[in-house]
DNA sequence: TTAGGGTTAG
């Protein structure tokens, strides 16, 4: 009889906790497991793990790893089940501690634990934990299960080893969406992104089911070859899918739309939104700051505070700053970077954001205020922001600011070539031949080298190179006969070159090389471009530019006398979107 | 009973 009481009362905890994972209810599961402890029951190890995993779908973490450190006996599934806890909320450090604590108490991982604890292998520490952890996956012989490879394949990609993570993924002896859609996701985010497409195309030849967690990745990799066409195809088939989880595509959409220079798009997907996140608001705002357009991100940024649905986070004023840096409203985006380090947001200004103040300044020529914010930074400052000031200094030529910022840049980044160019550059905007020749002695010396910075532009499948006062091109005497005919309408139109980019992949430093020397390089390929007259145009990817479309459009329906189309405006922004320059004016 | 891939920013 006593048994069988045992039991009925094991069932009914069972049968109660099970319904309250199930609806997240957190009061009723505290009651059943404070009934527990009334009546003295004590529960087995499965149920002891079921409330691990009811605290922990509750979000209450504290309470599930209680529950674990008071059980009497641990087996793989409530440790793996803690460890699922704590990954899935993002606490790696936490994760991998616990992995390490069930090793020394003898604990055996199954293919569950290692599918789980390698999610929280990031940065550099996670990444050589996760390497010993792969050893010790291949000596328990999990390394070709399918769970366990695809978090490996992952963490090697998301650690930047591309290479490894693919080796994983051809030596898995069967694969599914989830493995294929890693790979591909893996190659998108390293800016792989001709990798990540050739990828989807041959597992779809090879009939692989794709989900929506495929075509987000895609949908990265296709914004990063801004090849809008595509990116309209998927758009199209996702939308006659009727995918769950729509509210992620819409977010890519957005983005994709914007990076393929058609804002009009990205804004009627946020508009009909049923729902937003706070990454749909995000890629919106960050959508209209990348080309400049500061008033409809200080307009979007105050309707997201008037609905009140959703928080902005530190993405949200980081866009914000950058749109009221690259649009010109310099004092607009200073009163908000003060109510942000007054609190009024509930995000703190990081790094990231201060870098975008002294951006903002020694755009609007307020070199000095830029000098004075960084000294009074709370943070260290980093090479980025001490570069970012010097970039100003140079476009401003205030010799005596930059003198000192680029001395000091010498010497916490002695081999960055930029930084002595730029200082260079600088004396030498100033006659300051003694100087100039010193920075260069100081070059050779050191052995830091500058490699000429390229673009690279596919006209009708032939890849054209350039650099900066290039003149190696075949059809050079058609190219800059166009570029002369182009710079005169340039100028009879009243258009003055736009140089508020804003770089994708490149540090401030870089940045500011660009900002130097991009229009002659934007002249050169454009004069190419304007040359072979209607051809398709596709950019190589390296660097990614994307100047201010909408004037460079505004522009180019003055220059042609037509209203410049939408689609027109997405392969103007293509032409301008693989700009880099070198910035070698010596 | 426990498990893997996703969208914005740098």
């Amino acid at each position: 009889m006593a048994m069988r009481g045992i039991e009925m009362k094991f069932h009914g905890y069972d049968t109660i906790l099970n319904a309250c994972i199930n609806k997240r209810a957190i009061r009723e599961g505290q009651r059943v497991h404070a009934h527990m402890i009334k009546t003295r029951y004590l529960p087995p190890v499965y149920l002891r793990t079921r409330l691990i995993v009811f605290y922990s779908k509750c979000g209450c973490l504290g309470d599930a790893r209680r529950v674990l450190d008071e059980m009497p006996e641990r087996n793989v599934v409530s440790w793996t089940a803690m460890l699922s806890a704590y990954s899935q909320r993002g606490f790696a450090s936490e994760a991998l501690d616990l992995f390490m604590q069930m090793l020394r108490s003898d604990g055996e991982p199954n293919e569950f634990t290692f599918a789980t604890v390698l999610t929280s292998c990031i940065g550099i520490v996670g990444f050589e934990l996760g390497r010993q952890i792969h050893c010790l996956i291949i000596k328990r012989n999990f390394e070709f299960h399918i769970y366990v490879g695809s978090s490996l394949l992952d963490m090697y990609a998301k650690s930047g080893r591309i290479y490894e993570a693919r080796k994983v993924f051809e030596h898995l002896p069967e694969r599914d969406v989830v493995s294929c859609t890693a790979i591909i996701s893996g190659y998108a985010q390293l800016g792989l992104d001709e990798e990540a497409l050739e990828l989807f195309r041959r597992f779809k030849t090879e009939g692989m089911t794709s989900n929506y967690v495929t075509y987000a990745s895609v949908l990265t990799a296709l914004s990063g070859l801004a090849a809008l066409d595509l990116g309209k195809q998927v758009h199209n088939h996702v939308l006659r899918c009727e995918l769950p989880f729509f509210i992620v595509l819409q977010n890519s959409l957005i983005d994709m739309y914007s990076k393929c220079g058609n804002l009009t798009y990205s804004r009627r997907i946020f508009d009909n939104m049923p729902e937003r996140t706070i990454i749909s608001w995000n890629a919106m705002l960050v959508g209209y700051s990348k080309h400049g357009m500061g008033r409809e991100v200080v307009e979007l940024f105050k309707s997201m505070r008037e609905e009140n649905k959703v928080k902005p986070d530190s993405v949200t004023l980081l866009g914000v700053l950058l749109g009221c840096s690259h649009g010109g409203m310099e004092d607009i985006g200073l009163e908000i970077f003060d109510e942000m380090a007054n609190g009024k947001y509930g995000v703190h200004p990081e790094i990231e954001h201060y870098g975008c103040v002294v951006d903002l300044l020694g755009r609007a020529s307020r070199v000095e205020e830029a000098f004075e914010f960084v000294k009074k930074m709370p943070i260290e400052p980093t090479a980025a922001v001490w570069g970012s000031l010097l970039g100003a200094c140079r476009v401003h030529s205030n010799v005596d600011i930059g003198e000192l910022v680029g001395h000091h840049l010498l010497e916490i980044e002695p081999g960055n070539a930029g930084n002595y160019v730029i200082l260079s550059n600088l004396y030498a905007s100033a006659s300051r031949w003694e100087d100039v020749k010193r920075v260069r002695d100081l070059m050779n010396e050191k052995a830091v080298k500058k490699e000429p910075g390229r673009s690279w532009v596919e006209l009708d499948q032939t890849l054209h190179t350039f650099h900066a006062s290039d003149h190696s091109h075949p059809r050079r005497e058609e190219v800059f006969a166009k570029v002369k005919e182009l710079s005169v309408r340039f100028k009879e139109a009243g258009y003055v070159p736009d140089l508020s980019c804003v770089l994708h992949d490149v540090d401030e430093e870089q940045k500011e090389k660009i900002l130097l020397g991009h229009s002659e390089k934007l002249a050169l390929t454009f004069g190419l471009i304007a040359t072979s007259d209607g051809v398709p145009v596709r950019v190589i990817k390296n660097l990614r530019i994307c100047v201010d479309c909408h004037n460079f459009a505004k522009f180019m329906s003055k220059i042609y006398r037509r209203e410049v189309s939408l689609r027109d405006k997405s392969r103007f922004h293509h032409i301008v979107d693989g700009i880099c320059s070198c910035g070698e004016y010596w």
